[in-house]
RNA sequence: CGCGGGGUGGAGCAGUCCGGUAGCUCGUCGGGCUCAUAACCCGAAGGUCGCAAGUCCAAAUCUUGCCCCCGCAACCA
């Protein structure tokens, strides 16, 4: 009989910058469910992968004097390095510049064509010269480049479409007949009101304005935008539309893609749209998981937020991450992250509760066997209740593991470790270790206990790398020896005679105190960020907003790997003393302050500079009061070119300092007399 | 009336779909034990489940209205 296959994905990432935990999130949760299927005797194919074209990967490279391929290529590296660290076991690694999948890509853009899917029109939209970029009516700011800020003009550009609205009616009824195609169920109610019954509009598949990506072959001076050449990979990782497509026939179409919760939208519509024109199966499910954020609030400039998973590898190793990763967050919500919940994490659950369960019972079978337990044992008391919750845990843990909630799985195989404990407080092996005639008792107890731990062992193996077999070793269970999934069903299968190895501690707990402050240390820039979730660089987000880099180079210790050490945008661009003095700064006062109507931002200050009035509106609402800041001397830019907001003339604008959690004025050490030149 | 998420003991969450003893983890306090990583086990304190009205024998759970917080979007010059 042919082995059940299980297809899963990521999303690819977009590697402009080096990867944070949100991704390492996405990630470890396919590889758990990949090992857990895997165990359960699928045949599973598990993929990622980077999207590697578009402007943005364009621009950087150009300001690095590289090439696109050369940019993409070292921070690839870094992210494979990664995975590799964070022992993630996918079969494959695509990268949409390799050249099977470019050329799948062109013939699938040119299928698509050729049946009609795919159309030539224009891309109506307003133009930004020095960004070179097209922005929808929608995204202007001020009617003016939400980048830069500056003019833009009204443009046409050549375009091919997909039709995507021709599938609107038969996405809709696949989504209503099929009520496992988006999990969880919130996100798929989201998708029918909020776009699919609104209606689709067709796609722009296509762009002239910047060359990185995959030429169409039938009219060069178009390249595919990222919809066709990036959702594509799921397919042609397989070898669609290439000679050799037998694991497309094989592991198609997939059993789930992970995605996270922003990019929903793209696989679930625009991708099954995609397989639809191609007349291909579609993915049986696209599971939305939530977002990992960092702390918020004033407590974290205590705490210090180093989030660059690879600092937590090397201090805490790799299985404490993914445990927390796993455990902390129940999948398909949002959860926050903070190295202060991790410690805590570590020490309860993987330093008291297992690692302490381990330490108990090899040094007991050491301390009263010499090492080695005798075959003669006797039932007792406690006994029956110990097994019973292990005869069911497997079970338990399936079931969870099939719905993806890690979690609760998690949960279920730490509630039986706690029983294991408590077990041991009921029998009281000191007590029976007094006397020669309950040694086999004695015996029988530490069995129990072994034999615990034996299963937990095998149920953490989807979660755990490196724990399973440590655990393994020091009971003395070799090799593969009662290691496989379906022997954690049968309880006595510790193998008789083994001599245990009394070994180093597994999961050492950590002061949470002097923890706390080394990682301060660490990371002096700590602050209070909000993690884009793991795929904010995914598919079509390139032409999202700006990215907020979580783990941005800052953050990093020196002594770091080199997983994408190198961070080419950090370095402001520098500038001469001529540039500089372009700004006319001058000191002045704050004579007014008032809210602005229907803004929780903005305030409009009216200002004093050396007997002129200003009227000026900044955007520090939520950090002033306006009676706090009358009298006070600030810092204006007084050549700024005025404009409107929210239809109120701002005639400069006030310094200030900020990150994400405060804001802070500049201002004056001293009174100077306002007109003063700043510089 | 822009979209979405949320308000449950000190902290973080579950329970809400399918009304019926308010549960878990951490923390605090007290006790037990000594095999173990100052760990483990037991017990206790602590909640009018955001507010109000309604339905019902019964509401954290259903209905309606309101308040507050957090994302996103919009104004952040």
């Amino acid at each position: 009989m042919e082995k059940r296959t299980f297809y899963i994905t990521t999303p690819i990432y977009y590697p402009s910058d080096k990867l944070h935990i949100g991704h390492s999130y996405t990630t470890v949760a396919a590889d758990a469910i990949s090992r857990y299927k895997r165990l359960k005797g699928y045949d599973v194919m598990f993929l990622t992968g980077t999207d590697e074209h578009g402007q943005k990967i364009q621009r950087k490279a150009e300001a690095r004097g590289i090439t696109p391929k050369q940019y993409v290529d070292e921070i690839v590296s870094g992210i494979k390095e990664l995975w590799k660290t964070m022992k993630i076991s996918n079969d494959r690694f695509i990268r949409t510049t390799d050249d099977y999948h470019e050329a799948a890509v062109q013939k699938i853009f040119k299928k698509l064509y050729d049946n009609g899917d795919i159309y030539k029109s224009e891309y109506e939209g307003w133009y930004c010269t020095p960004c070179e970029s097209f922005w929808t009516k929608t995204q202007l700011v001020d009617g003016k480049c939400p980048d830069c800020g500056r003019e833009v003009e009204l443009t046409k550009e050549e375009s091919y479409f997909f039709r995507l609205s021709k599938y609107q009616d038969r996405l809709i009824k696949h989504i209503e007949e099929n009520p496992d195609f988006i999990q969880p169920v919130s996100r798929r109610n989201e998708m029918l009101n909020n776009f699919l019954r609104p209606g689709l509009e067709d796609l722009c598949v296509s762009r002239t304005t910047f060359n990185w990506g995959v030429p169409v072959t039938f009219d060069e001076k178009h390249v595919v935008y990222v919809w066709i050449d990036a959702l594509s990979n799921y397919i042609t990782a397989l070898g669609f539309m290439s000679e050799n497509n037998s694991d497309y026939r094989k592991y198609w179409p997939a059993d789930v893609h992970l995605v996270g919760k922003e990019i929903v939208r793209f696989h679930t519509i625009i991708w099954p749209a995609m397989l639809m024109a191609l007349g291909e199966p579609l993915p049986k499910q696209v599971f939305g998981h939530g977002w990992l954020l960092l702390e918020g609030g004033k407590m974290s400039k205590s705490k210090g937020n180093v989030v660059d998973p690879v600092v937590l590898i090397d201090k805490y190793g790799v299985d404490a991450v993914r445990y927390f990763l796993l455990r902390e967050v129940p999948f398909g919500s949002d959860g926050v992250f903070s190295n202060e919940a991790l410690i805590q994490r570590i020490n309860s659950d993987l330093a008291n509760d297992l690692g302490n369960l381990v330490s108990r019972t090899v040094a007991m079978i050491d301390k009263y066997f010499g090492g080695v337990l005798p075959r003669q044992r006797t039932e007792g008391e406690f006994d029956s209740e110990l097994k019973a919750m292990f005869a069911e845990l497997p079970q338990k843990v399936e079931e969870l593991m099939d719905k993806y909630q890690f979690s609760a799985a998690l949960s279920e195989i730490w509630k039986a470790i706690s029983r294991t404990n408590k077990y041991i407080d009921e029998t009281m092996p000191w007590a029976l270790a007094k006397s020669e005639e309950n040694k086999p008792r004695l015996a029988a107890v530490i069995y129990n206990l072994a034999e615990s731990l034996r299963i937990v062992s095998i149920l953490i193996q989807p979660f755990m790398t490196e724990t399973p077999d440590k655990i393994r070793h020091q009971l003395g269970i070799s090799g593969s020896e009662a290691l496989d999934w379906e022997s954690a069903k049968r309880w006595g299968s510790y193998p008789e005679g083994v001599s245990v190895n009394k070994g180093e501690v597994i999961f050492p707990r950590i002061d949470i105190k002097k923890e706390m402050e080394e990682l301060e240390k660490l990371n002096p820039a700590a602050r209070t960020e909000q993690v884009p979730d793991s795929n904010a660089e995914a598919h079509g987000n390139k032409a999202a907003k700006e990215n907020k880099d979580v783990s941005g180079s800052g953050n990093r210790a020196p002594q770091e790997s080199k997983a994408a050490s190198s961070d080419p945008t950090s370095k402001a661009e520098l500038i001469t003393i001529d540039d500089f003095a372009k700004l006319d700064l001058r000191v002045a006062k704050v004579l007014e302050a008032e809210k602005i109507e229907g803004s929780d931002k903005l305030l409009k200050l009216k200002l004093e500079m050396g007997g002129e009035t200003r009227q000026v509106v900044s955007g520090i609402a939520k950090h002033y009061s306006p009676d706090s800041l009358v009298g006070k001397s600030v810092i204006l830019v007084a050549n700024l070119k005025p404009v409107k907001l929210k239809g109120i003339e701002s005639q400069g604008m006030i310094l200030a300092a900020s990150n994400d959690d405060s804001l802070v004025i500049a201002t004056l050490d001293s009174e100077i007399g306002t007109g003063a030149k700043v510089k």
